[in-house]
DNA sequence: GTTGAGCGTT
């Protein structure tokens, strides 16, 4: 193939440069990096969608779209959006930066009667509404009176936290959750737990969504659906930078955290691992199978899968 | 079919 170069730049609307592909076409995540230090990823337009897409990112090999590289211009991926020498920047600019980043708000007393619609256009008059949920009875679709919100912007939460709001005739108020209060410890794996899931989420969009942040190696939805998931990064920095955060998926607020298993329960396990002799994992799986009740034998499967993941095990 | 302090299907 002869030479051939794609055009990349830092910023949408910015100046490109051109980089090298390699003759199966493919373009090396090193290329990038070596002109834009820290760089973990590509993405770009889609002329078709308008949206932002990424490009597939494996083993640090860049793969063009569908219709080849085209002569679209191509943006740099930083680990959560900064660039490197912003990582590099001091203490102070960072903590500044955390604290203006924006999280879900709880709305307390809502009427049984509003919709996420009267919310959305109730917020709106504060700023951006980026999320909105009124938390339902699963069985019966009643509100359970509260919900969640969240803005793009800090000035509208911190105006909001300040004050009561009257909503379809009921005062509310609008606080942190508890599930914010406390800062998430820090961790050193790989992969990140995606708590908060819906059914419509799928294992490729999850995919398509983290890969702005880093090369996804794995993503695990359980089946039967349990509204978490899984997502494995190349670089546990990137997982552990994104330990913490409430993302927005479709539109649905997810939480990261911490990949590790619950504590409660790993020691029985090690306990009962511990009777196995040096850990023949086969019968130690099944002796918890032959606990469950479970008729149908390829949920057993699902099972051993799950376990696998959330005991961290090969 | 009810209600009114809380906390988002690990």
């Amino acid at each position: 193939m002869a030479e051939m170069y794609i055009r990349v730049a830092e910023e949408e609307n910015e100046e490109p440069m051109e980089i090298p592909s390699e003759d199966d076409g493919t373009v090396l995540l090193s290329t990038v990096a070596a002109q834009f230090p820290g760089a973990c990823g590509l993405r770009y337009r889609s002329p078709v969608s308008q949206c932002m897409r990424g490009v597939r990112l494996v083993e640090g090999v860049l793969h063009a779209p569908e219709n080849g590289w085209g002569n679209l211009v191509y943006v740099v991926n930083y680990p959560k959006g900064r660039k490197m020498d912003e990582i590099d920047a001091s203490s102070a600019t960072k903590i500044k930066r955390g604290d203006q980043k924006t999280s879900d708000l709880i709305v307390l007393g809502l009427p049984w009667k509003t919709t996420e619609q009267d919310l959305k256009d109730y917020f709106n008059t504060f700023g951006e509404v980026i999320m909105v949920q009124v938390k339902r009875d699963v069985k019966t679709g009643n509100s359970k009176g509260f919900g969640f919100v969240r803005f793009a912007e800090w000035e509208a939460q911190g105006k909001v936290m300040s004050q009561r709001h009257m909503i379809d005739g009921r005062w509310c108020d609008c606080k942190l959750p508890n599930s914010k209060q406390g800062p998430d410890e820090p961790m050193r794996s790989r992969k990140v737990f995606v708590g908060r899931c819906t059914e419509d989420i799928t294992a490729d969009e999850l995919r398509q969504f983290f890969m702005q942040y880093g090369e996804v190696t794995d993503v695990f939805i359980p089946k039967p659906f349990r509204a978490f998931a899984f997502v494995t990064f190349a670089d546990d920095q990137v997982a552990a930078s994104l330990c913490g955060e409430d993302l927005i998926i479709k539109g649905v607020s997810v939480h990261i955290s911490n990949a590790e298993p619950k504590h409660n329960n790993t020691r029985q396990m090690m306990e009962r691992a511990g009777r196995f002799g040096n850990g023949d994992l086969k019968y130690f799986i099944q002796s918890i199978v032959s606990e469950l009740h479970t008729p149908n034998k390829e949920m057993f499967t699902g099972f051993f899968i799950t376990i696998k993941h959330e005991l961290m095990i090969e």
